[in-house]
Order: structure tokens, then sequence, then C-alpha cells
DNA sequence: CGCGGCATTGACATTGATCAAAAGCTGTGG
DNA sequence: CCACAGCTTTTGATCAATGTCAATGCCGCG
């Protein structure tokens, strides 16, 4: 790692979420420490940077795969919708996180949206894939990220199954924080980048179940909303219990 | 692959389910074609044979990882239970599969208890993984089952989310029939291993309203139970357009 | 100012959970 | 073979939670 030029050596430092591609792909498989300059360049040279605004679609279900992304800034919410329109997010993917890894058949599996302004970088998946044939790390890496992935799912999977409504609500906020706490640090307060309606599509509710959960969270005092995006967490203790979030 | 000797051969074709260690888990990853003799014994050397009863536990949440398991014959769930009692299971694995390989902190993130007997391979993880460092082929079949399981994951957090309980039974009877089609080819009758309980626990309802959705499955002719443990799917494409279900 | 989008609130309908009882099924022992 | 105990499943009656529909409020923006 000290072998690496400075300003490389920079990209590749976990805080840097919004370094070029060479840094944010090692940064988000957790590779820092596996890389070495000699490998470098390859993975430099797979990926494009790209952005969406709000609302724009990343990538559609159904559609041939040809690149993944990483994410170096903004919300990607994961989804389904049914044939009659019902839609529900699967998964929420932040900075540092890859989205459109997913296939079926070499199509993508769900959809990929925009909900805030995003940036990231395009990586060829054909590319990726040889790389990784190539550096063990990388695919060690690859797997540690999908494993926790996967946990994400069965937790989400516990709380749609188990929890009433304004628990899952609790447990929406616990995770929001977890997520940003475990990339920003610790944070009493954070961005609500979601509207009602988004949030109702994570949790399997309606806009209006969700409306009046977070009004019953702030009345006992777990969060507040001080001014138009802004949520901020009061109790986050009480906030995992009431959601069953183990963090 | 032809260099195989003729005993090792067979057990590393995909369709020897109940096959030794050596052939299943070659199964499980897909790795048929990318293994060679020369690397067969290590994967032989890594795990001894178990087997577990009905309702016996493979591993608990929180405990600390040392092995994971390939089943070669039964279906196990994987669960988490709240702290209130209310139990969700948030995958079913049959033969063929890999269970206890996702952890958290080095240990395991869910319960898994077999819904039926089951035989299973008990591997090393810590042999695993650094075998998967040395062959590509093994960590690449790794990703590939992990992806596998996580877009089941998120079918099932779609069905939880979006679909009323009759769809939800749909959902869970086309799943049952995929799983086992693919492991044993197109089938018109499976065995129904799981009670109204262990359903109502995958599906996030009551063991009622299985029963109701069950009977209403059967009365438009969807499925039939013609003695106990059987279930005859009568109209699989009903079964899966009710269901939402995308083979 | 007025419009459009989102959020909140209220009234009501529906779904599924809960509680309770009856009906089947299975294995055991007489 | 029958009787019985212990279990699971089914069925029914009721209740609570959430969805649905409709009206109103809020806020930013042209």
């Amino acid at each position: 790692m000290n072998s690496l030029p400075p300003r490389l050596y920079e990209q590749l430092r976990p805080e840097s979420l919004s370094a070029p591609c060479a840094g944010c792909i090692g940064r988000s498989l957790n590779l820092c420490g596996a890389l070495t300059d000699a490998q470098l360049p390859e993975l430099v040279a797979l990926g494009g940077r790209r952005h969406w605004r709000r609302r724009d679609i990343l990538f559609r279900a159904g559609d041939p795969i040809t690149s993944f992304f990483k994410i170096t800034r903004g919300l990607v919410a994961i989804s389904r919708t049914l044939d009659d329109g019902r839609r529900q997010i699967v998964a929420l993917r932040l900075a540092g996180d890859c989205v459109g890894f997913l296939h079926t058949d070499g199509r993508y599996t769900f959809e990929g949206h925009a909900v805030t302004d995003v940036e990231a970088c395009a990586f060829s998946r054909r590319r990726f894939d040889e790389l990784a044939q190539r550096y063990p790390a990388l695919a060690a890496a690859t797997a540690e990220a999908l494993v926790r992935a996967q946990r994400e799912a069965g937790e989400l999977v516990a709380a749609m199954g188990r929890l009433r409504s304004t628990e899952r609500v609790a447990f929406f906020f616990a995770r929001m924080h977890a997520l940003h706490a475990s990339r920003f640090g610790d944070v009493r307060s954070l961005d609500l980048d979601m509207n009602r309606g988004e949030i109702g599509d994570y949790l399997g509710l309606t806009i209006e179940t969700v409306s009046r959960s977070i009004a019953k969270l702030k009345k006992r005092g777990l969060i507040s909303l001080p001014h138009g995006n802004e949520v901020v967490i009061e109790n986050i203790d009480g906030l995992r219990q009431l959601g069953k979030f183990t963090p």
C-alpha cells in the first residue's frame, strides 16, 4: 500500500467515497489492502463515469447486462414492479455500493432508479469478471459484498413479514441511520431523500400509513422533522428496539 | 472432465444430488466444468458428512462460524426469530444448495433448521476460502450462487411487500414447483414437507390464513391435495400468474 | 396570486389476525 | 379392531390494523 503513488493512495482510502473510479471500486469492495499499484491501472481502465437525475432509470429489469455501476454519490433504489403496477423496492444502495450486479440469464433482474441525483462509474461486467478471475482478492471482496447484501435482504424479509406498520417505519429509520453512519461516521440527523411513496414502496405500505406511522414516531420522541428534508434521530436505541433492528 | 476417473466423474455430474462431498460441492456451485482431477482430492478432504432429524437445528444465529453445509438430502429453512417470538423464514434450501454461508463478524447471521430429515456435508469455512483464493473457478461459482440467492431473496421481498395472502400462497407453490423442477425435472406433484405454520412463517401469514388460502387455491382448481403430504400442481401457469412468479 | 405536487387527516371498507371450537389424522395400548 | 390422546388442520365469529377514497393543508415556484 505504501508503494502506491500518493494520489492513487488517496483514491483508495475507504473514506474517499467520491473519488474517481479506481478508488471507488476498491473502496466498495474493501479492496484497499488487497490491491497493488500494478493492478491499479487495469481497474482505472475499466469504467467510465456517468450521472443521472432524480427519477432517472439506471437499468431496467430484463435489459441485457453490459455494465454494472459503482455509486459515488446519491441514492439508488432497486425495485420490481408487478404487472398491475404494484411496486416493491427490494434494496437501497448508497455511495460506495455497486448496483446492477444481479443478473438472470444475462439480463438485469430488477430495476434501478435514482432516488436523488446520482453519480456512478460504469464498469464492463465482462472485463470485471475477467479481472476477478486473475485477482483472488477482487473475487473475495465481491463475495463479501454479496454476502452483506444478502444479509440485508434477509433482514428486510423479516421486517416485512413480521413487523407492523410503525415498527417497519422505525426499522427504516434505524437502517438509514446505520447506512449513513457506516459511511460518514455516527450522525444525529440525515437527509430524508425519499418521499412517502418511496418509503411505502420499500416497506410494503401505503403513503397514508407511512405518514401516520411517522407521526407516531414523532409523538413518541424517537425522531423529529425540523424542516423539509432533514430527519433528526432523537433516540436511536428506541428506534432499533421498536424496529427489531440489530446493528 | 474426461480425464477424471469414472467414479469421480459420476459424483461430479449435476444430477448427482446425493453424491458424496466432492461431487456435491462441485454440483452446488456449478463447478463441473471447472474442476480438474488434480483439484478434486482437496475438495474431498474438506468436508465430513452429517445428518439431522426434522426440527433439528443446523446452526443458530450468533454462533461462531466454523463450517458451512452443502445439503445432499432434505429441506432446510433459514430464519430469524424476533425477541418476542415472531419468526420469519427468509429462505428455503434444498439438496444441492449451501447453507450457513452468510456471516456477520464471523458469526451466523440467521438460524438454520431441518424441515425434513436432512443430510449434508460440512465444510471448513476457512479451508474453503483458502481454496477459493487459489481456484478462480470456485470463487466465480460461489459468486454465482450468491447472486442467485439474492435474486430469490429480492423476489420474496416483493411477494411479501405487495401480494395479498392467497397470492402469496400461490407464489409459494409456484416457487416450490420451480425449485423441485430445477433439480428433478418438471414434476406435476411434489411432497409438501412444510406444515401450515412453517408456510406461514415463510410468507408472513398465520396458520389460519394459510389454511384458508390453500382452500381457495383448491377451489380455483390450481392445486389439489389428494392425500397427506402430496400436492398436485393442477395449473402451474395459473399459480404463477396469481403469485406474480416469473420462472 | 394561483397552480401543482406532496403530505396530512378523516371516514369507511377490507384484509388478515385472533380467539374458540370442531374435525381429522396418527400412533399407542388394550 | 377399537378407543383414546395428542397433534394439526379446518372452520366460524369477531376484532384490529391497514388499505382505500376523499378532502384539506402546506409549500415552492412560475
